[in-house]
DNA sequence: ACAATAATTGTAGAACAATTGAAATAACAT
DNA sequence: ATGTTATTTCAATTGTTCTACAATTATTGT
């Protein structure tokens, strides 16, 4: 993960229908659907649906298996843990005794370790 | 957490400077910086940081105290938990026993619960 | 009161992203 | 082979966001 990638991600689910689209193939886990199946759900023309997740493709969020004609999508979710990491990296500078009461015990590497963390 | 405030948060990251002001911000922990810190360490004008500063404040992702005449800000860590319960929220359609290979166990509450699921 | 510092707001032009419809590609069925 | 279905690509239009400069507000120090 570095800033290009972090940055195509978040741009990737800035948009309604792409968020919708990454939250319906995390629902739909490993089975994922095919853009017909996906465009006919979210009611997205095929063309304005193609657009976008030829954009979550690119940004690693979603994968694309072929079917015969059909295309299958699936959600990338190891990525989001990725992105998180890179987000918390160097959380309250390395110092744990300074996090206090930054409350983010679940995310942040350091505040787990602080005496204040809540694990 | 909603999609609107869902959408505000990733367009709020998917900007360079914004994404290096958030980071930023979370390395400093609780002691948070002002805002001319922040404009001369990024290397920012500061009129063009303050338009940045309050697009990420309007998504909740900071938090802004005065301080005379200074403005300190601070990340809120917290609310990337949130964000990160929403975009899981019904993952694998609640079924664990379809998690299979999602590999996402660290970040999908049904995934962790799946036989295949590493805790 | 006056000047200096910290930060924000308003405005305008340039750059970028989203949507649509038409055309193209590719796979399958008859 | 031909027609049909699934999906993508292309081009044009519209709307949005970014950046910089000038002006403004608010706080502090003399």
């Amino acid at each position: 993960m570095n800033k290009n990638s972090a940055i195509t991600i978040f741009e990737s689910l800035a948009s309604p229908v792409r968020l919708e689209v990454y939250r319906l193939l995390i629902r739909k886990g490993t089975n994922g659907m095919v853009a017909g199946e996906i465009a006919s759900t979210l009611e997205v023309p095929p063309t304005n649906l193609s657009f976008h997740l030829k954009a979550l493709t690119h940004a690693g969020l979603i994968n694309v298996e072929q079917e015969g004609r059909f295309q299958r999508y699936r959600a990338n979710l190891p990525l989001m843990l990725d992105l998180i990491a890179y987000l918390t990296d160097e959380c309250c500078g390395g110092k744990p005794e300074t996090c206090g009461d930054f409350s983010a015990a679940a995310i942040c590497p350091q505040c787990s370790d602080s005496p204040s963390g809540i694990s």
